[in-house]
RNA sequence: CGGGGCGUAGCGCAGCCUGGUAGCGCACCUGCCUUGGGCGCAGGGGGUCGUAGGUUCAAAUCCUAUCGCCCCGACCA
């Protein structure tokens, strides 16, 4: 029997000056968890406890489709040497010397130590398929770890891997964990969404997010209530409304019109009495690529053309280029357009045909909405003047389309045409069809049927641990504090007599406590000699769902109980409280 | 890495501008009191003022450097 007198409950009543975000607060308030430094945080007892939890919920799950591991955070350095990834991942990757000298790292993720592990053991199609997952500590020295347990540099992720002989093998694995993945998520008690998603640096092809919508996310998820259409930003994509083109006018041909001191699109389209969605956007980037060899930097301009009305997305410009990009400075802008910036346009300069054979030239991206589009407004490259009667392909020659533009909430959904609506959500897990990158890379070969050497195809799969626990206290607080599903609570119920002096009523509590306990639930009692005000603040807080009072009316055979979400307050008898319980908890789990 | 903010007792803060005794609330300890929503009274313990250097008779306070933490951005399976 856990007596909270015994315990080492750090409450505050105050929450640190630094925490912004409500699980930031109440996990460090609740004393559930202490900061070590900038993204590391220890979790003392009631932290761990509703942390092991969560473990044993992913660890039964898992163990339904896959075998566990246990695979060493510390790396030799020249693991990410070999890999392809190691530009990727640069300093976000813990780096440390051994006493011999020899660089290590410490783990961010493990597939190239599967990967090692499966070309060295796997020799036959008959040993798949197989799927290996791990519970273990992640390091990422993340330039800027933030909310609490949100992001940070050490943290526990549940991954795995899966290698299978074909295609058709791997959709099956995927199948499996994305089965699984929604049980785990399911038995935590979070409200949770799938959302197709970027492969971003893993690789591969298929992928989707599971997210949990907060305003203390950090990603945006386009969804849509009409249908079961969901994505994230760097993937969603919108029905547009049709535009209605302008007439030409004069010849047809690139027309130069007077805009004095008219720079921006708002200001352009009302000089000339036109929409910004006849407007054309000038957006002026630059990529700096180093050279692997020389250490020298190549700039590159890279000029995106947006519909005025629209938003460039990053994510979306990044995945078309396949490099990172920054705006130009003035010097850079003179230099290319020959013009002051406000008015910008791509007429008159030579861009280059293809992305990647002409690298020689600057680079004119065209966002999908303006392919097909005629008569349209842009900077003529001219102080003070803008080009009437462009129409691309015609008037000037992008160097490709691509789809560029962020999808902003209030669209049509793709599918179904209803409104769109955007989220801020934290990602708690994510899945990936990773394919035979790192098979290839690494050298993973396993003998078919007909004895010929094939590459496995792998998938990858993580759950972030802290994120289950922060995603469900940002989705169920309120000013005193905030509740667990009873499935992932340090305690399932906290039995709080409210005078531990009063013989009568503390031997009544401990009764129903002992009760609860043998009967298999997870209690704690709050035998501490104070007034039932800190008791109940305290019990509030930490996130127990529910408390059964033991008070004055045990005199009268009765104890109340208390939801902790709804406060909802019922009184039971004493001995009906176990049987109580076993109703409002056990029957749905 | 760019921009902003903050480091004074376990937590929340004042003091700094205008240099001179380190202070408040909560928490903690002792006693009394109280026992259904952080109760009351009395007494008490605890701080190299992030660190280093400088200016000064004298530095929490002024100057310089540095470290740390938080927020926005960039970045981010």
């Amino acid at each position: 029997m856990h007596r909270w007198s015994e315990l080492f409950i750090p409450t505050l009543r105050e929450a640190p000056a630094d925490a912004e975000v409500a699980s930031h607060k109440f996990l460090v308030r609740s004393g559930y968890i202490r900061q070590l430094m900038a993204g590391v945080y220890s979790f003392l007892f009631l932290g761990n406890r509703s942390f092991r939890k969560i473990e044993t919920i992913v660890r039964e799950e898992m163990d339904k489709i896959g075998q566990e591991f246990f695979l060493p955070a510390l790396h030799p350095l020249s693991l990410w040497e070999a890999s392809s990834r190691w530009p990727l991942m640069g300093d976000n990757l813990f780096r440390l010397k051994d006493r011999k000298g020899t660089d290590l790292a410490l783990g961010m993720t493990e597939e190239e130590v599967m990967t090692d592990i499966a070309r060295k053991e796997l020799r036959s199609y008959k040993q798949l398929p197989q799927i290996w997952y791990q519970i273990a500590p992640k390091f990422r020295d993340e330039p800027r770890p933030r909310s609490g347990l949100l992001r940070v540099r050490q943290f526990m992720m549940k991954d795995s891997y899966s290698f299978d002989i074909d295609g058709a093998g791997l959709e099956v694995s995927y199948r499996k964990h994305y089965d699984a993945y929604c049980r785990i998520f399911d038995r935590c008690g979070l409200k949770y969404m799938v959302v197709d998603a970027d492969s971003g640096a893993m690789g591969g092809k298929e992928s989707h997010e599971f997210m949990v919508r907060t305003p203390a996310g950090e990603d945006q998820i386009v969804s849509c209530d009409g249908c079961n259409y969901a994505a994230n930003m760097e993937k969603a994509a919108s029905k547009l409304e049709v535009v209605e083109d302008l007439w030409p006018e004069g010849d047809g041909k690139p027309l130069e019109v007077h805009t004095p001191g008219q720079k921006t699109i708002e200001d352009v389209a009302k000089f000339l009495g036109v929409s910004p969605k006849n407007k054309i956007k000038t957006l002026a980037l630059m990529a700096d690529e180093k050279n692997a060899k020389t250490g020298k930097t190549k700039s590159r301009a890279i000029v995106v053309l947006m519909r005025g009305d629209h938003q460039l997305n990053e994510a979306k410009l990044n995945a078309a280029v396949a490099v990172a990009t920054r705006p130009m400075e003035e010097p850079e802008i003179e230099a290319l357009f020959n013009s002051p910036a406000g008015y910008l346009g791509p007429v008159g300069i030579g861009w280059a045909k293809d992305l990647k054979q002409d690298v020689d030239h600057p680079v004119l991206l065209v966002d999908k909405a303006l392919e097909g589009r005629t008569n349209l407004i842009a900077g003529a490259n001219k102080k003070d003047y803008h080009l009437k009667n462009l129409t691309p392909g015609k008037d000037f020659q992008p160097t490709m389309y691509a789809d560029l533009r962020s999808v902003t909430a209030g669209e049509a959904c793709p599918n179904c045409g209803k409104a769109l609506r955007i989220d801020t959500a934290v990602e708690i897990g994510h899945i990936f069809k990773l394919g035979y990158r790192y098979s290839e890379s690494m050298g993973a070969r396993v003998l078919d049927k007909n004895g010929k050497e094939v590459m496995p195809i792998m998938g990858c799969y993580g759950i972030g641990i802290e994120r289950i626990l922060t995603a469900a206290i940002e989705q169920s607080n309120d000013n005193d504090g905030f509740w667990l599903p009873a499935s992932i609570a340090p305690f399932e119920i906290v039995v709080t007599p409210t005078n531990v002096k009063d013989e009568t009523v503390f031997n009544a509590a401990l009764d129903v406590a002992r009760n609860l306990e043998s009967a298999g639930f997870d209690v704690i009692l709050d035998d501490r000699d104070e007034r039932p005000g800190v008791k109940f603040k305290d019990a509030d807080l930490v996130g127990i769902p529910f408390r059964v009072t033991v008070g004055k009316k045990v005199t009268e055979g009765t104890v109340e109980v208390v939801l902790r979400s709804t406060r909802e307050m019922r009184d039971v008898t004493i001995t009906a409280v176990v049987n109580y319980f076993q109703g409002a908890l056990r029957a749905k789990a």
